[in-house]
DNA sequence: GACTAACTTTTGTCTAGGACAATTTTTGGG
DNA sequence: CCCAAAAATTGTCCTAGACAAAAGTTAGTC
């Protein structure tokens, strides 16, 4: 209680000033580190907050939102002690000009290809950005039964997937689009298919990895995994590796596809793959995508997992697989 | 790569000794703050991990497993200077009793009710132990047309995910459990209901506060709203006060659900959910239900958002609102 | 006896600055 | 030009103490 009415006490009290938060807070918005927040402002002083009675630091949301853009420009790549003097709206331009140019994985769509999947695309994506989950559900089925299988997933899903992802990153699309595709899309995608009697296709396990939460890139392996011709376990984002393991000696799978959002927690992620190349054997192959793969590429090659570079490169590595 | 060689190193190099990890990864396998590991061991010597050449922490996956059974314990409402002390097999024990002494918040399937909707569950849950995906949708496909939907909902779908969430708790079920039968339920709720024309039935959005991953208690809340005739909205897990909001906003909803899973993050969530509930307005009733709902309710009515004690209660609620 | 206010204990968060591990970049030699 | 050693950069972990927040207790009042 008292808790409460201290959280809400600086907003009811003083509307202008913008609310004020300890380092927690900040830490879990930003997902930095205590830590790091306080050795950045030690060394760079990025941001200095005022200091409370008893000395604790208080941040502004402009802090939250400083220290969120500093996260994604190391994040790109950058150096910390080369951007973190740089005032909030050239970090911010940089930030955009980065993430625009990042290598988009999608084998980009043919620029004059026929029009019906971009018909359908456009009205999902503007379904999409009304939240219209009705609409949305309405269009993907509509193209499912328009469109062939394979057309449906590799001309549409995977598209739309990626269309999201990019949006996400530049910030023109929420949080909250990304889940509502991603429960949508899911459905789609957990429709098991009916293979013909008899023939038994190689199953494969798609997740994320332990504190990866986001799904689009599992998603989308599970689209070209199905499409490939084999049997997908979707089992959702954020598996330990040995919760992995056992699902795959449980289901007999013979692969398993993983994605990597963001560099964030780079060496955790490193750690949980390797966990899982030991757990797994030497049988089954690993596979990892995802925008975070590409600066840590050698790592992951020398932790025995297979990186494709995109997602035309990780159907034909299934095909090998299941031609074995 | 150094890194790689290192966090190899032990199990690599000496497989007969437990591998020993450093603060930083315990931290992360128990959910636990580093500080409170530390203080903890400082306070109350309930873990005593030998020390590295300079001085580190080095746990093994034993402290880990009772770190883990302490914060369970710590959860179940125990204080931490009770059970520091105790031997890891009693502490396990007392976990495992005060578990199963958790008042499960289902209303009870009736006892000697019809066999029918028993009989679906039975090969639902056994399917799901033997993570066999296309059983478990191929029984709740068949069940969804051999009963009625609202029978469908209440007497499958929201038991299945009470015993799912149980035998979690349990210990039973493992992770990968509980995403597989998330990933499958969701794929049933999520097609959109068709209403007669001209009906527009209030909107409502189910998610979960940002930091809180389990969906199995969102489920069961949109498993209850489309009972109840709403028409849900469902946006996965962990989703931050302000998404909801503008989701909220942009769909024309009528109410927020959610679920709290654990008291894990008591002050954050309940943080989320003040900023919730003042980024709402007053027009717009918040629900929230769950396991970590008994021991902070009056913080949370205090928050002014309604604490339904079950899934009936929160029915009644639901076609309150509708009412007005 | 019930209710509230004030005090006490328990528990977790935050601070400081220094040590050092992990990673990247630079430098120098073959 | 390539490889290895050295240097710079960056993040993790350490201690110990102060204090904020929550839970539990006692005392005082109606």
């Amino acid at each position: 209680m008292r808790q409460i009415r201290n959280l809400l006490s600086v907003s009811e009290k003083d509307p202008n000033s913008s609310p004020r938060h300890p380092i927690g807070v900040v830490s879990a918005r930003t997902g930095l580190p205590q830590d790091v927040i306080r050795i950045w402002e030690r060394r760079y002083k990025c941001v200095c907050p005022p200091r409370g009675d008893t000395g604790r630091r208080l941040y502004t949301d402009e802090d939250v939102e400083r220290l969120r853009l500093l996260k994604k420009a190391v994040c790109g790549g950058r150096r910390i002690s080369d951007v973190a003097q740089l005032e909030t709206d050239t970090l911010q331009q940089l930030v955009t000009e980065d993430q625009n140019h990042v290598p988009v994985e999608v084998s980009a769509p043919a620029p004059a290809a026929t029009d019906v999947p971009q018909a359908f695309l456009d009205q999902a994506v503007e379904a999409l950005e009304n939240l219209d989950r009705n609409r949305l559900h309405r269009v993907l089925s509509d193209a499912s039964v328009e469109m062939s299988g394979p057309e449906f997933r590799t001309e549409l899903i995977v598209p739309l997937l990626a269309t999201i992802g990019r949006r996400w990153q530049e910030g023109s699309l929420r949080i909250v689009h990304e889940h509502l595709a991603s429960t949508i899309v899911r459905s789609f995608l957990a429709v098991p298919r009916t293979f013909p009697q008899g023939v038994h296709p190689p199953r494969i396990v798609v997740t994320t990895p332990s504190g990866q939460y986001h799904e689009l890139g599992a998603l989308m392996a599970s689209a070209v995994a199905e499409e490939a011709g084999w049997d997908v376990v979707y089992l959702g984002a954020s598996l330990p590796a040995e919760e992995i393991a056992a699902a795959v000696k449980q289901v007999g799978a013979r692969a398993v596809a993983m994605s990597l959002c963001y560099r964030e927690t780079d060496s955790h992620a490193l750690a949980e793959l390797n966990r899982l190349r030991h757990l797994l054997g030497d049988e089954i192959p690993v596979f990892v995508g995802g925008n975070a793969t590409g600066c840590i590429r050698d790592r992951l090659v020398e932790a025995g997992v297979e990186v494709p570079s995109d997602l035309a490169e990780f159907r034909l590595g299934l095909m090998a697989v299941m031609s074995v």
